[in-house]
DNA sequence: ATTAAGGCATGAA
DNA sequence: GTTCATGCCTTAA
């Protein structure tokens, strides 16, 4: 199977109301934090993988988007139930595990 | 003191 | 050689 592949399938994973950022997917594939975007950005299918729930480490939303703009990704984040202030998403519910549960 | 925003540096594709 | 859907640090409000 190929790395990103993998990739793809952790977004995919990502429960509602949770995010996930560059870095963790990247260390889950053992991908670089700038490739983990650069795969998501060249994805085949944005409306197959939530990339919207998928920050910065910062908490701080990402750039551009092809799939509707930064304010659509924050309103739909808040409709998830996440917490999104202005540009910034509220990790504080989050800790360390992100979405490390993972379907077995 | 805390939060928000912006800019700079690094690595990989 | 260039580009960037990151990350961390610094500055401003």
């Amino acid at each position: 199977m190929g790395s990103d592949l993998n990739l793809y399938e952790l977004v995919q994973r990502v429960p509602a109301g949770q995010v996930t950022t560059y870095g963790e997917l990247g260390r889950r594939c053992g991908l670089s934090p700038r490739t983990v975007g650069r795969i998501l950005h060249t994805n085949p299918d944005p409306k197959r993988y939530p990339c919207h729930r998928v920050v910065r480490s910062d908490g701080r939303l990402a750039t551009g988007h092809a799939f509707g703009g930064k304010n659509a990704q924050k309103q739909k984040l808040l409709a998830e139930g996440v917490s999104v202030t202005r540009n910034r998403v509220n990790l504080k519910p989050f800790g360390q595990a992100f979405f490390a549960k993972r379907a077995a």
